[in-house]
DNA sequence: TGTACATCAGTGAACGCGCGTTCACTGATGTAC
DNA sequence: TGTACATCAGTGAACGCGCGTTCACTGATGTAC
């Protein structure tokens, strides 16, 4: 009882610690990509010896998932964030929270939505992150542009809604939701990969560009 | 001058194991991924000692580099001819074309579309590649949707058409190819890296309805 | 057709490296009386 | 306030591993006369 809520001195340190170990993390990602992560590069770093990381985390599986976990944590609570703060208009400021969050770092946002390790998955506190992260795009899409046209995929989405939870959006909400997802994510990760770099333009303008095609319902 | 045309049974040999080892590579990479890719690992299962190899790729970085060469010229390959077998019609045959392509082997297509290792840069061949791939697309899009309407970004392009080269497509050509490779590359990657598959809808329908938005001039 | 020589594929030993992880330990820090 | 004990952070040595890569070599294959 009294442990939670006053957590004593030697827990406030662990906690701590912990922090700083991903914080290093998170520069050895953002400096090698993930498969360079190593515990005893972390403990160098911090100037400690590579067992003394065991005593915070179990291994580097564990570490790494942790590290995802806070992502989806900061990603979910950045677009709630951006959400409740702009009820008119949820879904740009939506969208350019998405886009601000993933430029501050790219190889946070990639370690989600990037390349997967064949065989990882991922548990289910951090599948429920997502379906929140879910639930934020599916009430900023609330509103769905009324006159798309009816698609074969309009009457799949109407079959297989379960993935949406209990939430109230129509069918089309669920279908410009998915729209808002892959589409912007399609923009995102050409631009973080690096895919536009050579070629000149400025992809804050066809991010814009995109984001105003799902606003609105002018053609294309 | 003889050498060319008619290979010696050395050189017909060592282009066999050099293809041979790919092919290796490659299903390391399915089963593991690419960080996982090692040489030792390859002449083991081809029943070869580590430094055999080494007769056949400098080191490493040379092979993954052939296999990143080898995944676009066959992308390259696959789009264009996609596009000249469907004259009528070429966006939507390149588009299936490039999906089949990826679902065919994910972790290829992950290879140049997915996370990037910092620091890494791609040899000026491939690039060349990649711009023939992007001829293709731009070929493709010839005939933009003609009421699109004018946005930020289209002055901004007509400012920076050099990635296109000397194509004569026009200024909203250059958009529309933007569009469709973001759109089909947002829906194809969420699918390949598994973001869609606790979610129960079939993906190919939610390709099929972005591809059709990319067709026609119909909302959203 | 046969011999002499050059080429080159593949081997096995060896190198140094950094990794993840275990273990028995020391020493400092906090807790209970 | 002081002492006795328990907790726990961190250490250093050690393990086995697989990696990339070099090197001197053997033996087979092809080439030139």
């Amino acid at each position: 009882m009294a442990k939670t809520g006053t957590p004593n001195p030697r827990e406030r340190y662990r906690t701590q610690v912990r922090a700083e170990i991903k914080e290093h993390a998170w520069e050895q990602i953002a400096a090698a990509g993930t498969s360079a992560l190593s515990l005893n590069a972390i403990a160098r770093q911090m100037g400690l010896s590579g067992p003394a990381l065991y005593r915070y985390y179990a291994n580097r599986d564990e570490l790494i998932t942790e590290l995802i976990r806070d992502a989806y944590r900061s990603l979910a609570d950045t677009c709630r964030a951006a959400a409740d703060a702009n009820s008119d208009g949820q879904l740009p400021a939506v969208a350019h929270a998405l886009r601000d969050w993933a430029l501050d770092d790219p190889q946070r946002y990639l370690l989600i939505y990037g390349t997967p390790v064949p065989g990882y998955h991922a548990p289910d506190d951090v599948t429920a992150i997502s379906d929140e992260l879910m639930t934020t795009l599916l009430d900023a899409c609330a509103s769905a542009p009324p006159d798309s046209p009816a698609s074969p995929l309009d009457a799949h989405l109407e079959d297989h809604r379960q993935w949406a939870g209990d939430h109230p959006a129509p069918t089309a909400g669920l279908r410009h939701a998915l729209t808002v997802w892959t589409r912007l994510h399609g923009v995102l990760s050409l631009e973080l990969a690096g895919h536009f770099s050579g070629m000149g333009f400025d992809p804050a303008l066809l991010f814009e560009a995109e984001l105003e095609g799902l606003l609105t319902n002018a053609p294309r």
